[in-house]
This record gives structure tokens, sequence and C-alpha cells, in this order.
DNA sequence: ACACTACATTAGAATCATTATAAATTATAA
DNA sequence: TTATAATTTATAATGATTCTAATGTAGTGT
């Protein structure tokens, strides 16, 4: 259970301004033990019942786009109808269960070094995204 | 340059009936000594341009996730507004140009092997895509 | 405390890829 | 040829995301 001031610290050391709504949704994202993924569907529905307070969708989307911008939130790609973020933000990989739509992590020592032997001129590497699609056995 | 033969037969033998549109979308993307990659509207656009006949965008998208299910084509996932389809369809990964919005495939020899340790009981692995996005250089 | 201004929130509209609908057409088998 | 199911099509619906423009608020300086 962190102090809002955490937060309120947080926010303006990257320069957004600590409101109720982007400290609301902080402590919906990282006032937790373990990290998390979510839509924003999931977030959406997350405020409505566990928080009181309505936040518009529009402030929704401002704010996590923020947070992806400050390097607060991972943005997963998944050729799913919406978008994926995780609140780890460390290079990891992730499987995608098909039949649950949800995400885990791979850890380092879960997945082998990845090496790219391939070098584009002119061109440098953003990141590496490993995505292990799973379903039911059987 | 092949005869349309070709691919009534392949309609044909996958349980597809051939029709005209299929044939002229089938001829657009496998009558080439290259695979590679394509959206829908990239596919719409070359529809009107180098193929005369106008083809309903319903019958596109239609035409489209039928080959798909029938496995001449392979679904890249990027979390872009757009899908994207490949008519390479062997196991492979790919860079994402991100200032062109471009796909380039990783041959096996550009990427050492990817060996994933963690196994989740009750779940078996469908698929493994390595996307690495690049962007220009500087 | 007050006023100013840039930043932020909001409801609602717009966008746009994709999917659904339901009527007309066509391929194929009897 | 006729019957049947598959396919095409125009068009509407969906749904996630983005845009707009009006209203509200946080921080700064007086
Ligand atoms: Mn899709
Ligand atoms: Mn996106
Ligand atoms: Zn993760
Ligand atoms: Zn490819």
């Amino acid at each position: 259970m962190k102090n809002n001031h955490v937060f309120i610290e947080k926010l303006r050391s990257s320069g957004l301004r600590p409101t109720k709504q982007r400290i609301e949704i902080c402590k919906l994202l990282f006032d937790r033990k373990d990290t998390f993924h979510f839509s924003i569907s999931d977030l959406e529905n997350n405020l409505e019942n566990l928080s009181n307070k309505k936040i518009s969708l529009a402030t929704i989307y401002n704010t996590i786009h923020a947070f992806r911008e400050k390097g607060y939130l991972k943005e997963i790609s998944i050729n799913s109808d919406k978008t994926y973020f995780d609140t780890n933000t460390s290079d990891h990989h992730h499987f995608f269960d098909e039949s649950k739509k949800k995400l885990i992590d791979l850890n380092d020592n879960d997945l082998g070094k990845i090496k790219i032997k391939k070098i584009l001129p002119g061109k440098k590497i953003k990141s590496v995204e490993v995505l292990v699609r799973i379903t039911n056995d059987k």
C-alpha cells in the first residue's frame, strides 16, 4: 500500500502534473507487488469497480500513452483486436495463451539467448520481441 | 507466368471453389518468384491497378482468411493498425522497419536457435514469433 | 490570495480496419 | 437441367482508437 506521495513524485519527476486521475491510475497499476498485463478495457473495468471515481475513456487513453512514453509501461504486440500493456518494463518476452487471451512473462532463464546475425546498413535495432503462442493441449 | 490451371487445382485440392475472384487473387499473390508481405489495403490497391476486375472488399477479406486457414498465407503480428500477411509460409522471423512500415524476412541463418525452456502444463506451443523492430540509424 | 497560462480532462464525434448481414449470383453435383 | 450449397457483393454494424473543442485545473508569478 504505497503512499500517494510516491506517485505524485513519480509523475512530477517526469514532467507530468499529478492530477487525481493520473494518481488513481498509478494506484491501480503500480501499487502492487507483481507486474501484470492489461488492455485498456481491463483498466476501464478496474477503474469502475475497484476505484469509485469516474475517469473518462479519453483520459484513460491519454494517461496510458503518457505513461508509455515516459517508460512506465511497455506496449505488447499481439495481432489481436486490442493493444496490451505491461507494467513490467524490463526486457522480456511472452507466452500468449490463445484460449484465455492472457499474456504470461518469460524470464531470461526461460528463453535462450536471441542472436541476430543480420545487419541492415543505416538501420538500428529498436527492440526484439519474442511471442510464443500457446493453446490448450490435446 | 503460371497457368490459371495451377491455381484452379490448388483451390480445388483444398476444397475451395475456383471462382474468378479467387483465381485473380492467386495470380497476384502466388504468380511470382519471390514471396512478399502485404496488408489488405495493399492487396486492394494492387487488384485495382494491376488487375482490372473489381473485387469487393468483403471478398478480399473472405479470400485472404480462407487462404490463411488453408495455409497459403501466414498472418504476421505487429501491433500496428493493420494486419500483415506473408506469402512465405515457412517458419521464419522478421525485421519490421518502423520508418518504412515494411517487413523483412529473417532467414534461419540470420537468427540463432530459439530455445524455450519453460513449459506450461496442459498447454502446447502453437507458434514462436520473433519480431525485431528497426529504425533509421543515428 | 489573485490572475494567468499552459496543461489536462471530458463528452461526444470521427476514423478506420474489420466483421456481419442478407440478398443476388455462381459452381457443382444429381 | 435443376437443385443445392458455396460464394460474392453492397452495405451496415462493430469496436478500438483518435480527434475536437469546450471546460477545468495545477503551477507560476504578482
Ligand atoms: Mn486479426
Ligand atoms: Mn497502437
Ligand atoms: Zn510481460
Ligand atoms: Zn516473411
